[in-house]
DNA sequence: TTGAAAGCGCTAACAT
DNA sequence: ATGTTAGCGCTTTCAA
């Protein structure tokens, strides 16, 4: 056995075979024979063995009612003592289903996205599929987009789940992507649209919540530290902050709007920006919990206090936020939810089509998030 | 296309069954045909079509040489035409291969795990295989790991990348493991074994360069608020905070050791416990940053100034460290790499195996950490 | 350079 | 209740 301590060199190229590897380490002589190449047990096997035909076999495999007990249970006991396994591949040749969902993610980095997959993941193996799993960067290009997507199809998954955020408003390529989809698909995160099905949470509820609340603090000049505008759930987040403002009788004022990237450098890059532009300002809503995070800092380094002089709401509510200083606000998505809600529609689905159900319409369902209240939105009104 | 809002119930159990459904909107009746159930284009379709046999488009298809340049333009330009897409099924059927790893990982709400999946999934799209991912809990059992392994191999991944923490020092735990792991497999975070690859980083020397850190700013009293040391990064890191005790001449002090679980829950607690048990304390070192951040809220509280009074230092560097209040110092992790490295390494084992071989000896792989100093940790020697 | 035959492991459809 | 036949879409082997 061999130790080989390997240290990244940063400054070169990020590729394996440019790391420099420095050796340090005893080898010693130790072989222990792990798995011989034994070829696997095939059904086959376990009916000749139990003295019956393969399609017997696979009548137990499959649980069909039409074995008698004195066979199945002698069949069992064949395949238990043999170790067998049946092929998942071989099964899915012939019935043209796999048993296995593909998604296409991206940002994982980011808590929504991550948390959607874990959903997504969860549901897909407790209702007996496999998952495989694509991403792709946030700014994919069409190319990798459809790389992506054909690498999955090749795969004969049964359906997709589309998890990646929707690149601007650019429905022409939301259409070539369309006519690729052969089979069924869900969205994540897309404006409705009457041809797809959209699992997603309702960001421009949650932004409403988030402004409101601040609004019902007393705060009077409350900005909004967006995500990138290209993407739906940023772009409904900001729409919501909209409505709570008009709600109160103000308009937008462009000036109160900072767009960041989702980074907690971002966040902190603009409340620098905002303090300058808006000398009262009084409310943050940060579309995002580690942008309200960069932003908690900033003010923090300004002199400013949170939330006496200032009140910041994030969004996401991740586990961080009710540590940090002081504790942040922030909507709850229930993103796992969401996820299992996907699967579960998309197996439907699925199921329709190979009943012939092909409805071909599109359904739009939004999950509601939730205010948590913590010490940085308590604005106290001078 | 109707739109659907769902509230969810929390107080409910978890399942989607239970989510309360609040219909609000609209249904209209857009139907847009999407896609038919054009059966897919085989191979023999694009052999008629082209005149050739179905063994020639094999051929053209695997980038075989004996094929005359003007039969494989036609055929290349069939393919063009009918939208071919070879079915990686069959292809995976007849070859016992399937091109594809499965990965079983835990713990993804954490950031090192997370980064190691991403980086393994980057890697194995690069290299032409695609990902099935299996989830299991972080304190799964050995029927959760099993049946997670079965449903792998029964869809014949060519290998396996162990990517979950090992659960306790159980040796015939493990035993019982490796005589189902019919094919390669690579472990992300094991103690090194004769008869197994290991890919990790090097939690021991980041553990000690953390401590060391401490010690070299002055600091006296460092204590450790650990992982749980059930988990074997959690275990090194514990002991590379001994090492650089030991190294100035302390011994271990399990009145400096506090175990948390990863959360900034924990964090928080443990400062809360340590700063009663060690009056004198100087300096922490936390497990990761999540516990880095817990500990700096609760010192913030206590009215403890950080860095002055007490220094703290965390684990894993996540992008957050850096906005932390104040920004929190850290030890980076080359985890991306090392969920590369995995990868390459797995696909040369599968490769050796195939053909024959199969050294069936262990090999360990450990990538050093380096620290980021930061703010936290810059302790004022009285 | 190309084709015909066989078969990967399994199940659907029809026998009996 | 059980067996036989055929074939999923592809590649391997051998023959031409």
């Amino acid at each position: 056995m061999s130790i080989v301590f390997l240290r990244c060199l940063l400054t070169a190229s990020k590729t394996y075979s440019t790391l420099f590897v420095n050796v340090h380490v005893n080898v010693n002589g130790v072989s222990i024979m792990t798995n011989s190449r034994s070829e696997s047990v095939t059904i086959v096997q376990v009916a000749q063995e139990a003295g019956v035909s393969a399609q017997t076999v696979s009548r137990v495999l499959n649980n069909r009612p039409d074995v008698s007990a004195a066979t199945r249970e002698r069949i069992l006991g064949v395949i238990e003592r043999l170790n067998y396994k049946p092929n998942a591949i071989a099964r899915g040749l012939v019935q043209r289903k796999t048993h296995s969902l593909g998604v296409i993610a991206a940002g994982l980095e980011k808590y929504g996205p991550l948390r959607t997959v874990i959903g997504i993941e969860q549901e897909t193996r407790a209702l007996g599929y496999s998952l495989l799993l694509s991403l792709i960067p946030d700014d994919a290009t069409e190319n990798q987009v459809v790389e992506a997507l054909e690498h999955l199809l090749a795969r004969q998954v049964d359906g997709v789940l589309w998890s990646a955020p929707e690149i601007g408003p650019n429905r022409a390529w939301l259409d070539s992507l369309l006519g690729r989809l052969t089979v069924p698909t869900v969205f994540m995160s897309m404006h409705p649209h009457p041809a797809v099905t959209v699992i997603d949470t309702d960001n421009r509820m949650g932004g409403n919540l988030a402004t409101v609340h601040l609004t019902e603090q007393g705060c009077r000049r409350v900005a909004h530290i967006c995500g990138p505008q290209s993407q739906w759930s940023a772009l409904q987040r900001r729409l919501g902050w909209e409505d709570a403002l008009r709600a109160v009788g103000q308009t937008p004022d462009a000036a109160l709007l900072v767009e960041g990237d989702w980074t907690a450098a971002s966040g902190y890059a603009a409340i620098r920006e905002l303090i300058e532009r808006v000398p009262d300002l009084d409310g943050v809503f940060a579309g995002n919990d580690q942008m309200g995070l960069g932003a908690l800092l900033a003010a923090s380094e300004l002199g400013i206090r949170i939330p006496e002089q200032l009140a910041i709401i994030g969004y996401d509510n991740i586990p961080e936020a009710a540590y940090m200083q002081p504790p942040l606000s922030s909507i709850r998505q229930h993103l796992h939810d969401s996820g299992a809600i996907a699967v579960r529609e998309l197996i439907r689905q699925i199921t329709l089509q190979r009943a012939g159900n092909n409805s071909g319409e599109g359904q739009t369902i939004l999950v509601e998030p939730d205010l948590i209240v913590r010490r940085s939105s308590l604005y106290a009104k001078p």
